[in-house]
RNA sequence: GGAGGGAUGCCCGAGCCGGCCAAAGGGGGCGGACUGUAAAUCCGUUGGCUACGCCUUCACAGGUUCGAAUCCUGUUCCCUCCA
């Protein structure tokens, strides 16, 4: 009988803990309800937000209850943790079409089915309280002297912090009280940057109803450098396929540097921890096949096991190895534009492979770009028929960034 | 409400006694070399275009001038101190 507490910690998730003990003496005895938090910021969940589904799948893979909190109404007034600048304010419109977005996703990852987890939106709390009584009731637990000597404003003390945000950290707290009364909430966990939310929360708890609430933070998905890790240049690594097609993700997760492969395979898969350890030993060329396995694993928990199948093709097909071109990422040209003629670049602006025709110029110039693998020295370049074998051609920008081009 | 400071390219940050500024420097990105579809390193590049020239950029709207990111006016937002 393992413990998920001990779980998480051998995958190394667990960053800080309000009463490690006790916590992970409540999770061996029985099912504890808790929640994490998500704000509905866009409109598909990130990797960083996977981070907390995986958690949230441990747990009630240990047959824990979890909620999962959308923060409609926190989203109005937008978390300052760890932010140098404010949000930018988002509409109803928007926090509500997100909302949806985010839900959708959860029903994936966990199994809602017959209460064994709930989805909640803040919002439906939070837009109604009244000031004064909020102040009176809620607001007086709380030392403003406290709350500013937390880490989480530290970087806001120099930029400047409006007292709409100062209230998300009160606002936070308040959801935690809110689910323990309704739901016998008892934990809350989140990424460590939510410590101090979330000890506001477990303080909050204890004062008001004298319960015993507890908090677990989980450290960030970060690179050995401590970057943060999910961006790509097109901005967060998407869980929605029409923000990142899963080619792309599986790219993602296929180039990861050699030091954090372990790292991502324990918080990424469910792969057991021998096999994450003899994967993540691995060094050299050698680590490439730790980093298919990864690639495949999360690709094939997102988006399923025919698109992993697919990108591993494509990816497999680019690299050597064989396999088909079927699913490489592709791009149609007309089959009478091209008995005229057609010019390169413009084709290759006009499908999005390339932003402006500047950038297909400096990528000429630097050699960057090849058709059939032969490099393109010509700005006026002019695509023709004769380049296509079975309606397709190749195209390459820099060492790994592929488009077919087809015939239609 | 009063006094002062600020807003620059993806980000940070020079420039702000007007022309030499498409705007120093760094980070990031991109390309090349080296490799293992890795890292580190080195080199190049980094607004757009009908491209040795032209066009649009230095919060926004006007103005002065042959000419403005740089000067003036108004507007918006932000910060600091005082009340």
């Amino acid at each position: 009988m393992n413990n998920v507490f001990d779980v998480l910690k051998e995958r190394g998730f667990i960053e800080q803990a309000t009463h490690e003990e006790e916590i992970r003496e409540l999770l061996g005895k029985e099912k504890v309800t808790f929640y994490i938090g998500f704000d509905p910021t866009a409109d598909s969940l990130h990797v960083g937000h996977f981070i907390q589904v995986m958690v949230m799948m441990h747990m009630q893979q240990a047959g824990h209850r979890p909620i999962a909190l959308l923060g409609g109404g926190t989203a109005m007034v937008g978390d300052p943790s760890g932010k140098t600048d404010m949000r930018k304010m988002l509409t109803m419109e928007q926090i509500n079409t997100n909302l949806n977005a985010f839900k959708k996703q959860f029903s994936k990852f966990i199994d809602f089915s017959e209460g064994q987890a709930i989805m909640v939106n803040n919002g439906e709390w939070l837009t109604k309280l009244n000031y004064i009584d909020f102040l009176r009731d809620i607001g007086r637990h709380f030392s403003v002297n406290r709350m500013l000597s937390f880490e989480c404003f530290k970087s806001r003390m120099e930029k400047g912090l409006s007292f709409l945000e100062f209230n998300y950290m009160i606002m936070q707290s308040y959801d935690f009280l809110v689910l323990y009364r309704e739901h016998g909430c008892k934990l809350q966990l989140g990424g460590n940057d939510q410590w101090s939310n979330i000890l506001g929360g477990v303080e909050l708890v204890r004062k008001v109803d004298q319960g015993d609430a507890f908090g677990l933070t989980f450290k960030l998905l970060v690179t050995s450098e401590g970057k943060k890790m999910g961006k790509t240049e097109q901005g967060a690594l998407w869980l929605d396929p029409e923000k990142t097609s899963p080619y792309d993700f599986y790219q993602y997760w296929r180039n990861v540097d050699d030091a954090d492969v372990k790292n991502c395979l324990s918080l990424l898969t469910f792969l057991p921890m021998e096999e994450v350890n003899r994967l993540g030993a691995m060094e050299g060329a050698e680590i490439n096949e730790a980093k298919k396995v990864l690639a495949y694993e999360v690709t094939k928990m997102i988006h399923g096991e025919d698109e992993a199948e697919k990108a591993k093709g494509a990816a497999e097909a680019l690299f050597g190895g064989g396999g088909s071109l079927d699913n490489v990422p592709s791009a149609n040209v007309s089959s009478t534009d091209l008995k005229e003629g057609i010019n390169f670049l413009d084709t290759l602006v006009e499908v999005g492979f390339i932003k402006s025709k500047s950038e297909g110029r400096r990528l000429v110039e630097q050699n960057g770009l090849s058709l059939n693998d032969e490099k393109i020295k010509d700005f006026n370049f002019i695509l023709e028929e004769k380049y296509f074998s079975n309606g397709t051609a190749m195209v390459k920008k820099g060492k790994k960034d592929y488009l077919q081009l087809k015939v239609n």
